[in-house]
DNA sequence: ATCATTTGACCGGG
DNA sequence: CCCGGTCAAATGAT
């Protein structure tokens, strides 16, 4: 009976959801992909397409939500704009800015941020499994951000110099500070989470042989 | 030999 | 200036 409470609630629901289902879908990408590959590498390259169309789907539904809602314009679209910092004197919405990375903030809130989206539409996801995309990733460079744990990695599609000018960056998220630390191991990936954000369209073209067996 | 990753330099925008 | 994104030479891998 009292479903649509408010907006607060059911749209961080469903923010929260939908980055589920992206995880889920990038670790079943990542788990059939490289199978699939080695027994026919055509279905490979068209279940590749068709986990990004799936994922396409996914971050688009997230962009349209919480970018065209009633008037509030929110950065979940990762872009240089997210290190804005308005209030100087608050150093606590400082310290909640930093730790709350480039993206993955909470839906409706009254932060009303001007939207940068000109030219550059990127889209952005969490996942475990950064690699195994379908696509092949040449790294280009590798920097450490500000405050952060981990670096941030470069990656260019391998086929840049033929066709395609996609690009994604590679940053682990911090793993620390009030979060369980699981196996206290020389951190492996096992749990770690990856914000990869993807710039471009893939215009690579099928039918090439791809080496795969890349798996970590 | 070729090709990918590494790593500091470089450069442009805020 | 600082910060972060890219370049490119050196290094590593195959």
């Amino acid at each position: 009976m009292d479903h649509s409470k408010n907006c607060d609630h059911g749209l961080a629901e469903i923010e929260a959801l939908l980055r589920r289902e992206q995880e889920l879908v990038t670790q079943l990408r990542a788990l059939i992909l490289p199978q699939l590959h080695n027994v026919d590498s055509g279905s490979a390259e068209l279940a590749a397409q068709l986990f990004d169309d799936v994922i396409g789907c996914s971050t688009s539904v997230v962009s349209k939500l919480f970018t065209a809602g009633s008037g509030a314009t929110i950065e979940l679209i990762d872009d240089k704009s997210l290190v804005r910092k308005k209030s100087p004197s608050t150093a606590a919405a400082a310290a909640i800015d930093d730790k709350m990375d480039e993206q993955a903030k909470p839906s409706c809130i009254v932060g009303r941020k001007r939207r940068r989206n000109d030219g550059k539409r990127s889209r952005s996801l969490v996942t475990n499994v950064p690699h195994y995309d379908g696509h092949q990733w040449r790294k280009y460079g590798q920097k450490n951000i500000n405050g952060r744990q981990h670096a941030r990695s470069y990656y260019r599609c391998t086929y840049t110099e033929r066709n395609c000018s996609a690009t994604k960056t590679v940053q682990q998220q911090d793993r620390d500070g009030g979060g369980s630390i699981y196996s206290a191991d020389a951190g492996e990936d096992q749990g770690a989470k990856y914000t990869v954000v993807y710039y471009g369209d893939h215009t690579c073209k099928a039918g090439d042989n791809i080496s795969n067996n890349i798996i970590d």
